[in-house]
DNA sequence: ACAGAAGCTTA
DNA sequence: GTAAGCTTCTGTT
């Protein structure tokens, strides 16, 4: 090697994980075998073995290498035992493609470099360091911080998949030190997943800072009694030798020995034969075209290799990833053949879908090319260029988050991929302005930018996309437009990955499909402090973020819509979630009413009541303190009163839960009692009396709680700001919190539940004969169950007998464990354990169906309802035993818990139709407590309006379904929720 | 200003 | 033992 020459070296191990977390992980060969990470490498290596130049690196390759870790143990694992020890074992589809990629790297002629002993990274050291002494420079293809440690004037790094290059100012921009500090700097902070200790409570932050003012770690170790705050100068005091030696860790070493020459690693050109028949075997249709035109080879002519592949344990079993793909043209860079069966089915859902995807990954997203629209003539040849594509993606751009709220200053549409365009409306200047700052000249006016749009989001022969529709169909209605019709990416994605790693929000989804970060929103407008509203962002910025937003949303939606189709979810989708959102839209506008006055009366009663408690408890610690701070509490009642302390939580402390207090209490210890009291009068008043007035709306008067659709792994709904889902009812004190939720004079709150809505899904799904039977029987399913288990006749039955068969009961429906149930019960566990046993002696179709179920959980990677919603639980293989047994008990409990959500969704869509047409107008549907719906209607209509939703409630399972158990619903009316419930 | 732990409310 | 959301305290920025 001479000056000049230039080393690539690809840090092969860091590739192969990082482009299986980051590519969507669903390429697989025709004979499944998963070649993601596989066809990833390949596209790379030949890339820069080609064209390096067009690449951010700029500069073509003399010498080139790929290094491989040799096995987990290395020289780190004897200086420090704990070394990368808490590493879980790689993703099952993975592992087949370790062997392949070293099979990759011979097929393109590259030395495949590894030693025992050694990792990957400290060969990377030695050959940069060889190659510096020799005069050359070294590229090093990884983005792995452990290497950063080495980029200096001769050395850089690139990031292949970000086609960036890393150098010293990246470095300092990315960890606030120069690279020579790096080593420093990973000593102090540690690494959890390399389990490197570091300091404990030092981060990135506060390492740099740290670093930035003593200049390294040994002067900082020296003069660590200067710091100022107490808690870091003592902890950097007291594990001074955890950072020493956790500097030794990630110190790499760059001289290794006996490492080959410099001059075997000169760039061959690549044997065109050799890696085509490699590249035939993968099924890498484009790359094998590409490297046949370039070294001007016959592909038809080349067989494909006999490649050896170590499968993976079960590598023939069930892909548990997020959207498995069987058919081969699903590549994520369109490089996996189509089998002659793919290819003549071309028109099918999983062709498209595969197609679809390869083209979203493709494109690329370019966010300077869009439009800003500031006058009338151009907005209406735009709406026309949607109303002649038929699809339109759009997005409103509004001042708050609660659509009640806001207002709306502009917003987007996109036409096709890259087509998009930002409509502003109410912008105006930023601050500095003596008037607060005018609105910006050039803004077409609202009314007429509206009454233009109208037409198109109304018009039937276009439909309407958006992420989140719920927000924007409020947003719209509140300016008079009614969008119709319309699909959600965020629902779409909900139906397809509900329980699959991450959510459903846009910028999630537009990494996991398009591999494309859009721009936060802070980095629009700030976060905290310096947070403005959107109508203060200037046109080119606010045009940027809205017109990708609307970008992006329409991407997504040509990747995930066809894919409804080939998972059979179209269903789901189009008879659980779509219709389901105006729903949902009209009853959070509706609100409900709360009284004031109720609530600030219980407020001052509950004031009261804790200060009268707080007098008492301070008497019985004799000292006042923080009574709310379960570390004082704890540190008072177990350490300086040394009453006997339960369990501790998982930072160590004291617990000091209900659970534990009341034990204490029942042992006649008062003051244990006293908290329990005070915690739940102060609970009552801060989460309630004294939160919920600041929720009602200023104009309607009443509270708008928020429900998301796609929030759960079940099918749930969730409600929030305010959470009106979980108000109290389980004692007397909480539940005059619901008398604060009444009706508008003249009418009345109409509460309608499930009974035991669960228990019969479980009886459904399980067919349980003698649930069943009482079911039908309408017998009381707990003291039914009590008998069946004890011996014990109903009538007589003591109240204790017929509570552990209840908790039984709840607890199978939470995928039962004798530890749960012993807890529940305050029994030892063998008791508990032997209750179980006997439950399934009595109806082993529980048992069978909680296996059956655990066994298609493990097989599929996810659970169905009985309407075909899949809830799934990647993380049911886990090696870890406590969480495999909790992704078992959730995987049980989905199917029960999911299909109840159906049904109520159903009946939820059906209601407002069926009250219409029993001439029910103002019958209002408000809100929905998981197996409750609370209504309001005038006192006239509601004699009438209880039969018509116990019916739409009760016959919600058909006509797709005819549950083998009847359903159940109880409803009455009173003027507030406490006594309609 | 924010994040995590602990605790508590519901179905 | 399932599924959620909110408040307080605590430590950190």
């Amino acid at each position: 090697m001479k000056k000049g020459d230039h080393l690539f070296l690809v840090d092969g191990s860091g590739y192969i994980f990082r482009a299986y977390h980051a590519l969507p992980p669903l390429t697989r060969k025709s004979d499944g075998l998963p070649v993601g990470a596989v066809s990833g490498f390949c596209n790379m290596l030949w890339k820069l073995m080609q064209n390096a130049r067009d690449t951010d690196v700029g500069v073509t390759p003399t010498h080139f290498a790929v290094i491989f870790d040799y096995s987990s143990h290395t020289f780190r694992n004897d200086l420090y035992p704990e070394y990368k020890a808490n590493r879980s074992a790689p993703p099952e589809d993975l592992i087949p493609q370790f062997g392949l990629i070293r099979h990759a790297t011979k097929a393109f002629d590259l030395p495949c470099i590894e030693m025992e002993g050694f990792e990957a990274d400290d060969l990377i050291a030695t050959y940069a360091r060889l190659a510096h002494e020799a005069g050359g420079d070294t590229t090093i293809i990884s983005s792995d911080k452990d290497l950063m440690q080495l980029v200096g004037p001769t050395v850089s790094m690139y990031d292949p998949m970000k086609d960036k290059e890393i150098k010293v100012p990246e470095v300092i921009e990315k960890w606030g030190v120069p690279p020579e500090k790096m080593i420093d700097l990973q000593a102090l902070m540690g690494d959890s997943v390399d389990n490197i200790p570091g300091v404990p409570g030092i981060g990135q932050k506060t390492a740099a800072q740290l670093l930035e003012e003593f200049g390294d770690l040994d002067t900082l170790l020296a003069r660590a009694d200067e710091i100022k705050q107490n808690k870091r100068r003592e902890t950097l005091i007291e594990n001074r030798e955890k950072a020493l030696m956790s500097r030794e860790l990630v110190r790499l070493m760059n001289d290794v020995p006996d490492v080959d020459a410099l001059d075997t690693l000169v760039l061959q050109p690549p044997n065109g034969p050799k890696l085509i028949s490699f590249l035939k075997t993968m099924e890498f249709t484009t790359l094998t075209r590409r490297v046949a035109e370039a070294s001007g080879t016959e592909a038809a002519e080349i067989e494909p290799a006999h490649v050896d592949v170590q499968w993976g344990a079960d590598a023939h079993g069930p892909d548990l990833t997020a959207a498995p793909v069987s058919d081969p043209e699903a590549a994520s860079s369109g490089d996996v053949a189509p089998t002659p069966e793919a290819r003549e089915a071309q028109n099918t859902p999983a062709a498209l879908a595969a197609a679809r995807l390869a083209e979203a990954v493709a494109g690329k997203v370019d966010t300077t090319a869009y439009t800003c629209i500031r006058d009338i003539a151009t907005l209406r040849a735009w709406i026309e260029e949607a109303r002649e594509e038929g699809v339109v993606a759009f997005d409103t751009e509004t001042t708050s988050l609660d659509p009640m709220q806001a207002e709306l200053c502009g917003f987007s549409l996109a036409i096709r991929p890259g087509r998009a365009a930002y409509v502003p409306l109410i912008h105006k200047s930023g601050a500095g302005d003596l008037l607060g700052g005018g609105q910006i000249e050039g803004q077409i006016p609202a009314r007429e930018a509206l009454a233009a749009l109208k037409p198109l989001m109304e018009d039937r022969s276009v439909l309407k996309i958006a992420q989140n529709l719920k927000y924007d169909l409020v947003m719209m209605h509140r300016h008079g437009i009614d969008v119709a019709p319309y699909d959600d990416t965020m629902l779409i994605s909900y139906v397809l990955d509900a329980g699959v790693f991450g959510g459903h929000g846009m910028d999630a989804l537009s990494e996991r499909w398009l591999g494309h970060t859009p721009i936060a929103f802070k980095d629009v407008c700030g976060s905290g402090k310096s947070l403005i509203t959107f109508d203060l962002v200037d046109l080119e910025k606010a045009t940027t973020y809205a017109a990708e937003d609307a970008d992006v949303t329409l991407r997504l939606w040509r990747v995930l819509k066809p894919r409804l189709v080939e998972k059979g979810l179209v269903s789901v989708y189009e008879r659980l979630e779509r219709p389901l959102v105006p729903v949902l839209a009209r009853m959070e506008q509706r609100g409900i009413s709360v009284d004031r006055q109720i609530l600030s009366r219980l407020s001052g009663d509950l004031a009261q009541g804790a200060a009268a408690l707080e007098d008492e408890i301070y008497q019985l610690a004799g000292e006042r303190f923080t009574i709310g701070s379960p570390k004082q509490l704890g540190d008072i009642l177990f350490g300086r009163m040394g009453l006997p302390g339960g369990s501790k939580t998982k930072t160590g402390q004291w617990s000091t839960s209900a659970q534990v207090l009341e034990d204490l209490a029942a042992e006649g210890h008062e003051l244990p009692r006293k908290i329990v009291d005070w915690r739940q009068l102060t609970k009552l008043k801060s989460t309630y009396t004294d939160a919920l007035p600041g929720y009602i709306h200023p104009e309607t008067k009443r509270v708008h709680t928020s429900y998301a659709l796609a929030a759960t792994t079940t099918g749930r709904l969730s409600s929030s700001e305010p959470n009106l889902q979980n108000i109290p009812v389980r004692t007397a004190e909480g539940r005059k919190i619901r008398t604060a939720f009444i009706a508008e004079p003249g009418n009345l709150l109409i509460s309608a539940d499930y009974s035991q809505i669960e228990l019969r899904v479980l009886a459904h799904v399980a067919d349980i004969p003698q649930l069943r039977q009482a079911f039908a029987d309408g017998v009381d399913i707990h003291a039914m169950t009590a008998s069946e288990m004890f011996s014990v006749p109903v009538e007589g039955m003591p109240g204790e007998v017929r509570r552990r068969a209840k908790a039984i009961n709840f607890g199978i429906i939470y995928g039962i464990s004798a530890f749960g149930l012993a807890n529940q019960l305050s029994i030892p566990r063998e008791e508990a354990g032997s209750y179980i046993k006997k439950y399934f002696e009595r109806f082993p179709g529980i048992r069978d169906y909680m296996e059956a179920t655990k066994a298609f959980a493990r097989e599929n990677g996810y659970v169905e309802t009985i309407f075909g919603r899949r809830a799934h639980y990647p993380e049911i293989r886990s090696p870890n035993p406590s969480i495999r047994a909790f992704n078992e008990r959730a995987s049980i409990n989905a199917p029960i818990q999911g299909s109840a959500a159906d049904i109520i969704r159903r009946a939820m869509v059906r209601m407002e139709g069926a009250l219409e047409k029993a001439g029910l107008e103002n019958t209002r549907m408000l809100l929905q407590v998981h197996d409750e719906l609370i209504f309001e209607a005038p006192e006239g209509e509601v004699e009438r309006a209880i039969p018509v939703i116990r019916d739409v409630m009760e016959n919600a399972a058909m006509p797709a379904l005819s549950m083998k158990v009847p359903l159940h619903v109880d409803a009455r009316a009173a003027h507030n929720w406490d006594e309609a419930h």
